[in-house]
DNA sequence: GAGCGGGCACTTTTT
DNA sequence: GTGCCCGCTC
């Protein structure tokens, strides 16, 4: 048995890239369960909802090869799987024992965009009582000639950005060196203290305080010991994955958790029952600086747990890597055993052990070197014309290896990772003009880009006046620039609508905007929207502050989306919940599982995590590497969290602080260059701008320095490791081998393929995710109408089930509903009287009684997962009615039906059907029958 | 080494 | 639109 799979001893695994760190992971979760653990006294701890959902999986599918007696009995218990993150795992808490806490237990969490409208409101307030007692940060401000108000409001957000170390310092009286830094923590912790306090008055928590209070709740509160035990009753094993990226915070979590396991006086141990924890992750994959990742914490991990745990803990650095073939890992230990050499130590440097490779094959390392022009910009075209070139020129001619079969590469075997989006138009130029299919994998939906996100916020306003809250936002937006103190101060003058507000302003900026956004709204009167969208950019040359290429795009992306709209025939109304509905669903990311989608992938390297690619392009090497100084910085050191404040960019150089913070970030452009060159499996290719007579700058810097591929700025031709080519290279294999040549050239020899040890291989399974809802387009069978009646009647079915309304309430009920629906009066009344008439005949017909209204044992809307195969699909079940061990399914379809239509709709239907009871009988553990119910025709059928 | 003006480039992102 | 770096001067 591997030593990993002991299940009485904790476990660290070190495991870098491609060394199988999931399936590590899972073999684990299964040892546990093998060894008799339940289910539910199991705890993983992921990064993301991704990779919980990724875990389970995996641990399915082995079980379904290997044990099928525990698969289905696992299968069964799915929803005990306490597979979760570690933010999800701190709500758990906090919600169970929001009573001894002393919150809310409806409390909820906000979204970002909340959050900080709340702050910046916080930030306002305790500013302006400021300002009637100067003696804190005004003085200060004075005295260094810092003027402005968006200057120091935007220093104490930077503070915050930096959350929850700030609110740590003033909690845990860490030991503050400067004045200057005293003042400006005692001017945020004033803002802090509103900000908490308007959270509480609207019970609400942001992402941070899950962890902060999480935390204080089992450490510090009375009643941490009852919290305490009765988590230690329900847990016996912790498993936490991508341990690298683990936070001081959430680590403090984790070992305040243990705690009592290890001191060996717990219950636990007297019960006969060994309570471990199993960690792993890669410390040079820790890329989460930004957001608070400590790599202290691994290092202290494992110092501390052979200290604590002695025999009963197993450490293990996986050296093995099954993803990649020998030339990439030949390359990739030469590159970093220099760069991240093992003697230098300070816990937060990374130090790299080699890997060994066990697939076999050659696979290809090559540097493409572009001859530097004047600008950036024109290297990253050069270089994006030479990728592109490159790609074609490997299309139908580089093999790679499927599994053990060899065959040629394809557009969709490739990926090109960034490090950055900032030219991301201009790849995208390159590929589009060659005729390559790509995707590009977005950080942010959309509709949120800043760009998008202002125009979208304008519409808003002009379609709906009284919406204050995206005046606000159109207000603060480029466009207008109107400064958070000028705004909040009308805020809060009154109670009529903030367009009515600023029409007495005196500011002359917000006078400006008054008239130029009453002119708009006139205008929307008898202009198309997209005809005003493109007035408003010109009239406030808002096109400036978006001088990117991609803005542009997305600003003309955007003004075609509602010319669409318009011209299909929707009203301002239906548009505007048309950009609502189109936000909440845009789901940030394209889903870069798209399987079968032929087409290059283009990412950022920090969207890479977790995944792998066949071959992969790393453009823009010379790009300086150095990150910016920030004039604050707060840094961690064994414990102790540190901060120092300063303005003028050249003392920074100076002072020791900032220093530091620069090291660990170069340290993790470094650990960045290693998550990159890791994802390839067969192919890897790296581009970079090279100065003449000028040494290489960047990540080429790093393969010049460490590998001597460039002697006193000549190529060398000597090395071996890697294939460079220049530009007139490339153009050469570009026009001997253009894929219309392709045709021509006789297919490769058959490939002998030896047998080759390609699993276990960290594969990431491929989940879909479908939603079970009407799949035929009723707006264009029954009209729009059936589709407003359809959401109303549904509302109301719901709302009569779960007793929210009465049946004589209904009347009233649907004219409201229908308010919201439709804004013409005239079809309020008319389509009120259509469901009038239904809950006429339903009533007549005993349905009311028998299948909506509530009675025991009985569902409304019931929300479900349902997990088959690969596909994951989601829904709600109308209507769920049981009695006797048997679960009666209603899905109701309320447009008109003929009888003669009823065979075809019930085929329709069946699998949808078929989904739903699936659902349900996992769900409740009973049988299940399924109806469809035509409501209007009063006809129920069995499927 | 401080003080300037011209030139150039303009993070990463999860819960 | 900013803010940073570099090179120039004193």
């Amino acid at each position: 048995m591997e030593k990993y799979l002991d299940i009485t001893k904790s476990v660290i695994i070190s495991s870098p890239a491609g060394s199988g760190k999931t399936e590590k992971l899972a073999r684990r979760y299964i040892s546990l369960l093998l060894g008799g653990s339940e289910i539910e006294k199991i705890l993983c701890i992921t990064f993301t909802e991704k990779a919980a959902s990724e875990m389970k999986e995996r641990t399915m599918k082995i079980l379904e090869k290997e044990n099928l007696d525990l698969f289905f009995k696992i299968r069964e218990k799915m929803p005990l799987m306490r597979i979760s993150t570690i933010h999800a795992f701190c709500f758990k808490i906090l919600k169970r024992f929001s009573m001894e806490l002393g919150l809310d237990p409806s409390l909820d969490v906000m979204d970002e965009f909340n959050a900080s409208l709340l702050w910046s409101e916080s930030v306002y307030e305790s500013l302006i009582e400021e300002k009637d007692s100067p003696d804190l940060f005004f003085e200060m401000m004075k005295n260094r000639g810092i003027k402005g108000w968006d200057r120091l409001s935007s220093i104490l957000n930077d503070l915050h950005s930096r959350r929850p170390h700030p609110e740590l310092i003033l909690k845990e009286n860490h030991f503050i060196e400067g004045e200057e830094e005293k003042k400006i923590l005692e001017l945020y912790s004033r803002c802090l203290r509103r900000y908490t306090d308007k959270k509480l008055e609207r019970h609400l928590l942001d992402f941070d305080d899950l962890e902060l209070l999480a935390y204080e709740a089992i450490a510090k509160n009375t009643e941490w010991q009852n919290i305490l035990y009765s988590f230690d009753e329900h847990t016996d094993h912790i498993l936490v994955d991508e341990f690298q990226d683990t936070s001081s915070l959430q680590w403090k979590i984790i070992d305040k958790l243990t705690e009592e396991w290890r001191s060996g006086i717990g219950s636990k141990r007297d019960s006969g029952k060994t309570p471990t924890i199993f960690l792993v992750g890669d410390e040079k994959q820790s890329i989460y600086l930004f957001r608070g990742a400590n790599l202290s914490v691994f290092q202290e991990a494992k110092e501390r747990f052979s200290e604590w745990l002695g025999r009963e803990y197993h450490f293990e650095e996986v050296r093995k890597n099954y993803r990649s073939l020998p030339a990439i890992i030949n390359f990739t230990n030469n590159l970093f055993e220099r760069l991240m050499p093992p003697t230098l130590y300070e816990s937060w440097r990374t130090r790299y052990a080699p890997f060994e490779a066990t697939r076999q094959g050659d696979g290809r390392v090559e540097l493409i070197l572009i001859d530097a022009a004047e600008s950036t910009k024109e290297n990253r075209g050069k270089e994006a014309s030479a990728l592109a070139k490159r790609i074609q020129s490997l299309i139908g001619h580089y093999e790679i290896f499927d599994g053990e079969i060899k065959r040629h590469c394809a557009y969709g075997d490739m990926a090109i990772l960034l490090r950055k989006r900032t030219h991301l138009a201009t790849f995208e130029d390159a590929l589009r003009k060659e005729g390559i299919p790509f995707i590009v994998v977005k950080g942010i939906g959309f509709y949120d880009e800043p760009e998008v996100a202002a125009l979208r916020e304008l519409l808003s306003f002009i379609i709906d006046t009284m919406d204050d809250y995206s005046l606000f936002c159109v207000l603060r937006s480029p466009f207008f620039g109107i400064e958070y103190e000028t705004l909040f101060k009308l805020i809060h003058k009154g109670d009529q609508p903030l367009i009515e507000k600023i029409q007495s302003s005196t500011n002359k900026k917000v006078k400006d905007a008054f008239n130029l956004i009453t002119g708009w709204i006139e205008k929307s009167k008898h202009t198309p929207l997209a005809v005003l969208l493109e007035d408003v950019l010109s009239e406030t040359g808002g096109w400036r502050y978006y001088w990117e290429k991609q803005r542009h795009a997305n600003i003309k992306k955007f003004i075609k989306l509602i010319e669409q709209y318009e011209s299909q025939g929707f009203s301002c109304l239906d548009i505007r919940e048309k950009l609502i509905r189109a936000r909440q669903g845009d789901e940030g990311k394209a889903n870069i599982n798209t399987e079968g989608m032929n087409a290059v992938k283009i990412m950022t390297v920090h969207a890479t995590k977790g995944l792998q690619f066949p071959m992969v392009f790393l453009p823009s090497l010379d790009e300086d590497n150095v990150p910016k100084s920030s004039h604050i910085v707060i840094d961690e050191d064994g414990g102790k969290i540190s901060i120092a404040y300063e303005e003028d960019s050249t003392k920074r150089k100076k002072i020791e602080h900032f220093l530091r913070r620069r090291e660990k970030e170069i340290e993790e452009e470094k650990r960045l260059f290693y998550v990159a060159v890791t994802r390839a499996r067969d192919f890897l290719c790296m581009l970079g701008a090279l100065k003449r007579e000028k040494p290489p700058t960047g990540r080429l810097a790093y393969i010049a320095d460490t590998s001597g591929i460039l002697k006193d700025g000549q190529i060398n031709p000597e090395m071996d490791i890697l294939k460079i080519m220049n530009e007139s290279q490339i153009d050469e294999i570009y026009f001997t081998r253009h894929p219309s040549l392709v045709a021509r050239h006789l297919p490769s020899e058959p490939f002998m393929a030896e047998p080759i040890y390609t699993g276990p291989i960290a594969y990431e399974p491929i989940l879909k995710w479908r939603d079970v809802t009407e799949d035929i387009d009723i707006r264009v069978k029954h009209g729009e109408d059936w589709l407003v009646l359809g959401r109303v009647f549904h509302r109301l079915f719901e709302e009569l089930s779960k007793g929210v309304i009465h049946p004589d309430e209904i009347e009233k009920r649907s004219i409201i509903l229908l308010r919201d629906e439709t804004p013409n009066k005239g079809n309020i009344e008319r389509l009120k009287e259509i469901i009038t008439k239904n809950f006429e005949k339903l009533e007549k017909s005993g349905f009311l009684r028998d299948v909506i209204l509530p009675k025991e044992n009985s569902y409304a809307e019931l929300p479900f997962m349902l997990q088959r195969g690969n596909t994951i699909f989601r829904g709600r079940v109308d209507r769920i009615v049981v009695k006797d061990d048997m679960a009666t399914i209603y899905d109701y379809k309320t447009f008109p039906i003929k009888d003669s239509e009823l065979p075809e709709l019930t085929e329709k239907y069946r699998f949808q059907m078929e989904i739903y009871r699936s659902a349900v009988e996992k769900i409740l553990s009973v049988k299940a029958k399924s109806y469809l119910f035509f409501t209007h025709a009063q006809r129920l059928i069995e499927l």
